[in-house]
DNA sequence: AATGAATGAGAATTCATTCAT
DNA sequence: AATGAATGAATTCTCATTCAT
């Protein structure tokens, strides 16, 4: 990694570290700039302006997300197992970084211009690898065909980000992981009594 | 309702019109005042601060809301209908409140205060309600049982705020309502090749 | 004058004298409100910004210059005397002004964004008087005619400003008075040997 | 030239052109660098600071001006015809560089560090030599004697940078040699009637 | 001599809130 | 109760200049 993308990720790590506590608006560059050890104009060589360094926070941590995730999937051949072992690995991974679900679910993902950015291709990537899973799945015949892939997708990322979010707000109180087989259960098999 | 309800009134209507187009940091009193024809030192005497007439929009709504959603239960005595309507009638009424649905989903739902402040408990009556439809359904035998009700909730309320904050974010290019009975469908059946 | 107007002046003359000492980047907006025993957001309330303030100078001081010369200029009934009696006043006003000579002749006059302002209308007043006391000569038959006016009071004005542009770079060390009458015979009779 | 000075040249070629469209304050050291192909820092080792870098454009151009102001005045012997080749020249001048133009009138001859600066040297050798053909002028009896030299310098010297003024804040819309014979004739027989 | 990454001081502006009228 | 003028804290961003390489 170059000196310069050394100290850009640097950088970041400080970011992360100070929005993962206050909110956009209410953390504070110069907080960022001490944090990093950088005069805070130096912030202003590597990134636009206040959001830019913002948005650039997850790019970084989505890779990492992704690079564990294929691992996890490493031998595992059926859609339906691929399916649990996402929706284990997602609780997982956020209950392990608590900063940045506050920053990925309570911010990025209810900001237009998060989206409009192009940061939001990284998360993209994986939301593309989740699709890909779901029509293996249906051509395998484990999920069901006949269905919408996206809106299977829909469903699966509502309940996780919506679990996230709730356990967030009610200030991580509870262990996210918690009742796992039951989520997997009532996502694969849904609400309807089944006779 | 007695003249200083009134105008309370006036201001959170002013307020939800305001804060509907624009995210919280970047509206102004002035506006909402103006828009509310009143000075704006008048806003202080209805409402705390800022963060308190923002909170208070969802209070009317949500009335509204749970009123019409009942009208809308009327005749229907079995769980799975009612869930459908649940899933129907939420996704219509923000199709036809996308400004408030701003506010609610973008904003609201991902506050820690928002929860905090008393303003929060209308919607919790929203929230109970559908526990008790997804209780009274397991109780008659047609949804689930064995599975832990708020689980269903979570999955349900899950996949709709999911699917209207695409939509905001998408800026409300198609329709809210469109695909309506898969939804239905994969939220009863789940995901799952049933064979 | 209204209250509010009061305010506006007392802001002006705070504003004036700053901006007479230090040029318009180096004055402080700080420093313009102290004197001025307001705060700082108060002048955002009478002044778009600092330009604005800056730019609403001139008008006071120019109605003040033109209300004056027209004093002087009572019980003279030709031409000549006039603009005799112009060039000793202008020279008199900056000589009694000097900080507001600064302020006119080193920023204002040269800058491009004053002229397109509002602010210059009333310069222009001024000039425009001197152009018809220029045309009255013409008609009277003391100033020559055969000659366009404009060209006229670009080489009285050129003059002029000319001095007192000199006068202020030399740090105001002489007289600007000074020597009055053999400025008028020059620009009377011009330089050229009469014979 | 040695390769030093060639630098030199180089910095101050890209500096003109950039404080030609840009305001001393508004333009940027590292637009210029770039410009002119060398590091920021290698700025520095040339001029002592940007005020110094921006101060040293005049010299040149001065010289060059000077030099085909001696050109256009081989073969004129005498002050009057010399005084309207001033003149037409020095308007002729600023209208082939109306970047210089606005450099000088606008930001250079306003400034009172300027002034103080060696830089104003070269200037003043021009000014001087206008001072001579002057006082050739009356020696030889065609300028009027009688009259300090230097109030017939400054008139001269008043109008023409008045007009160059002007012709730079209306954006350089009309030709700024045009009437040229008139103002030659204001300036040597004055605006008074002559009978 | 040349570089260019790092610096950090510095200042305008906004706007929610107050309070005298 | 209503007003709206006054407040002033709070913070991003710029950019000339430096200096280690």
């Amino acid at each position: 990694m170059s000196k310069n993308d050394l100290k850009r990720q640097q950088i970041i790590q400080a970011a992360a570290e100070v929005f993962g506590t206050r909110s956009f608006q209410n953390a504070a560059i110069s907080e960022i700039a001490q944090k990093a050890s950088v005069a805070e104009g130096t912030l202003y060589q590597y990134f636009k302006n206040k959001e830019d360094l913002f948005f650039s926070i997850p790019a970084q941590k989505t890779e990492e997300f992704c690079e564990e995730f294929n691992l996890h999937l490493e031998g595992i051949y059926d859609g339906l197992n691929k399916i649990r072992k996402l929706i284990w690995y997602y609780l997982y991974f956020f209950k392990m970084n608590p900063a940045y679900a506050r920053i990925l679910m309570l911010e990025m993902r209810v900001s237009k211009s998060f989206i409009k950015s192009g940061n939001y291709d990284r998360i993209k990537a994986f939301t593309d690898r989740v699709l890909e899973i779901i029509e293996e799945g249906q051509a395998e015949g484990s999920i069901r065909s006949g269905v919408d892939p996206y809106l299977i997708r829909e469903v699966i990322l509502g309940v996780l980000e919506h679990r996230v979010t709730r356990w967030l707000l009610k200030e991580e109180k509870y262990d996210l992981t918690g009742h796992y087989n039951e989520v997997c259960d009532v996502i694969l098999r849904g609400i309807k009594s089944s006779e």
